[in-house]
Formats: structure tokens, C-alpha cells, sequence
DNA sequence: GCGATTTCCTACTATCTGGTAGAAATTCAA
DNA sequence: TTGAATTTCTACCAGATAGTAGGAAATCGC
């Protein structure tokens, strides 16, 4: 169904649409997330929902459209994250504390994090570009947050930009290990890494 | 030449021959590093040597070769690296503070350390299980500093599991970021995340 | 200097995978 | 109930890549 045609189903049919495209990407994040990009194919894809990969096309241009709404939903989340937290969090300790269990929520109670540790250079030059300075943007706010805590003295005055890469690393690594049915729950994870990173950058 | 003839090599040529192995592997390790192994081809890597891939079946006897030696060599960094810190340093903390160090340094000013952060579901199973056991060694070894500097009061009783999977994360993640010409120095970075991690651990 | 050995080449094969065309099956909506 | 629309299918093509065969070029070692 092309775009145009999209205008003219009924709600029911584009309802439906929708929950397929969701499953698509719930499919794609899962197979990605355990081999890579490359070593995944449109046919292991297509597995997982009981159908052939020609069915696929259906809903995607191509194979590079799954990953890019792949990316584009992990920006949603982001950017719902940063939002969230420039209103719950009072200090720019606490928000960094905040949006460290956030980032380790959507890489393990749902899939949708997970492309933020896939690597981008599969994806086509422009949308490549829009992902990267969406992350960009993400951890020039965790940045941002750690120097402005070093200037009110509750965090160390360390290089912001070694430290975002530090806590990110250990954020993202997670889609390399986590194991939903492991026995770690994701929040109880959120907590270690918020502790382990936090108390890494406090003043004492 | 078959490993019978290489028995029958002149030292000279036995040189020679591992020479362009280790070429072989560093092109590799470049190449890997910078687009991930199933987007890795033996052209690409061959274009590195100025060579045609048809070249590589002289030293290696295949792509998974060339794969799981970048792997061997890795673990036996890791392995040079313990070895070493059961001499060099007094304590746990110390211990651990150093290893840290010296993984950060393999992942910065050498290539060699880049496995690390590879997945290892491309190589086959016998293989990648040796691969995985390897690993599984350095990591309990982490773990077991991180609880012996709990049990020695000078580091907090966090889970040594978690806590080793963020240092792990923060550690290995720099396979994805870092830039040799990006003005930061190996040394620097080891020292910064040592510190950022060793005070996230740390009893104040 | 030259036969033996090593190293690298060109040309090719086999297989895999992204993607397409056209048709069949299923669902929709009136 | 049925024609239209949607979804999924089978069968296929084209290009990419791992790997091989046989030969050319370079190096070795006596």
C-alpha cells in the first residue's frame, strides 16, 4: 500500500498496518541485537513472524528502512527521556542519575534501546547522518550535565566528554550481554549502574 | 605452505611468513573495527596489504581463521596482563585499578585489544566456545577483585557481576568511538576511567 | 646462475541474500 | 455475499563474496 493509499484505508486497516510495522521492528531489534546488522537477513527476520520475506516489502522499502525505523524509534525514546527529565529532577546529579536508569531501561524491559549500540555505518549516508546527530545531541545534554555538576560542586570537575563516553559504553555494552530470563531485573540493573557511575563522579 | 613445510622453512623464511601474518591480522583488526566483521570482506582487507584476496588463502585457511587468530591474540593480551598484575600490585584495588589501565591501552594504542569488543557469534561454535572461556577467565578474574576489595573493607560490597559488566561495557565500548587522531592520549583515557571506575567502587 | 620454493596473480565457481513480479489467499467493507 | 483491497505467497533475478585452480612472478639457497 503506498502512502497515498495509506490516506485512504480505514482506521481499522491503517490500526493494522501500524501493529504490523511494530512487529517488524520488534523482530528486526531482536535478531539484530543477537548477531549484527549484516549477519542478519531478511529471511531471519521474516522467521520470526511465520511469514516469507517478500511480505516484508509490504511494509518497508527495503532492508535499510527496517533499521533506519529501528534508530529513529531509539531517538523517540531518547528525546522522551531528556523531556521527561528537565522536569522531575532538580539537580543536574539527579538528572543524570535519572536518565542513566532510563538508558538502562529501554536496553533491557523493551527493545527499543538497543539500536543505540548498534553500529550506524550500515545505514545510507543522510539517514546515517540524522541518527548520529540525534545521538549527538543526547550526549551533548550528558555533558552538559556533567559539567554544570562540576560547576555547582556536586560532581568532580572530570573531562565530560571521557566521562559521557564512559558511562555510555557501559550503558550500551548491555545489548552485548543482557539476558531478560539471567535473573537481573532491569531496574535492579538501572540502580547498580546509576550507583557505579554516579558515586564515580561525586564530590565526596 | 602447509605446517608440514613450515617445519622444513629456513628461519629466514619462517620469519618472513610470520611477519605477514601479523600484517595480515592488523588489516584485519582495522578493518573489523572500523565496519564489524560480516561487513568485513577478504578484499577489503587485502586492499589494505595491496594485495589480492586470493593471496590470504597462503596464510590463512579462511575468513574464520583470520577471525578467530585476532581472538587468540587477544586473550593472550588479557592473559600477559594478569600475569602481570598478580606481581605489580599490592592490593585488590590496585590490582584491579591496573587491569583497567592496561585494557583500556590494548583497546587504544594497540589494535590487538579490538576482540574484545567483537562478537564472537561469527566464529564457529568450537571456536567461539573457546573464545567465550577465555573471556569468562579475565571476567572472573574482575570478580573476584571487585569481592576480595569488598571482603578488604577498601571497596563497597556492590554485586561484582554488574559491577564488572559496566567496567567491561565502559571499557570495551571504546572499540566503537575512539580515534587515535582524536587528541586523546591512550594513557589518559586508561587513567580517567580508572578513576571514574575505582571511586564508583570504592569505600569513602 | 638456476632449480626449487614461496608468494601473488587472474579467472572462475558456488552459494547466499536483497529485492521484484505476478499470482494466490485472506480480509475488508458495503 | 461479493468485488475490492490487503496481505502473503512462489519463483525468480542480479550482484556480492568466500573460496579454489592453475599459472606467473618473485625470492631463496646452494
Amino acid at each position: 500500500m503506498s502512502s497515498e493509499a495509506a490516506q485512504t484505508a480505514s482506521p481499522h486497516v491503517r490500526r493494522k498496518r501500524a501493529r504490523r510495522r511494530r512487529e517488524i521492528l520488534h523482530a528486526a531489534l531482536a535478531t539484530v541485537r543477537d548477531r549484527g546488522y549484516h549477519a542478519t537477513t531478511l529471511d531471519d527476520i521474516a522467521e520470526r513472524l511465520g511469514i516469507r520475506k517478500a511480505s516484508l516489502y509490504h511494509y518497508f522499502a527495503d532492508k535499510d528502512a527496517i533499521l533506519y525505523a529501528c534508530h529513529k524509534e531509539s531517538l523517540a525514546e531518547l528525546d522522551r527521556m531528556i523531556e521527561f527529565s528537565e522536569t522531575c529532577c532538580p539537580t543536574p546529579r539527579d538528572r543524570l542519575a535519572y536518565l542513566i536508569r532510563e538508558h538502562v531501561r529501554v536496553m533491557t524491559e523493551e527493545l527499543e534501546g538497543s539500536p543505540l549500540a548498534f553500529e550506524v555505518s550500515a545505514l545510507s549516508p543522510d539517514r546515517r547522518a540524522e541518527i548520529v546527530a540525534g545521538r549527538d545531541r543526547y550526549e551533548a545534554v550528558l555533558r552538559d550535565l556533567v559539567a554544570l555538576g562540576a560547576e555547582r560542586g556536586e560532581l568532580r570537575p572530570v573531562d565530560p566528554k571521557l566521562a559521557v563516553f564512559g558511562i555510555l559504553g557501559a550503558i550500551n555494552w548491555i545489548a552485548r550481554w543482557y539476558d531478560p530470563e539471567g535473573g537481573t531485573d532491569g531496574a535492579a540493573l538501572g540502580d547498580a549502574f546509576a550507583d557505579l557511575l554516579i558515586k564515580g563522579l561525586e564530590s565526596t
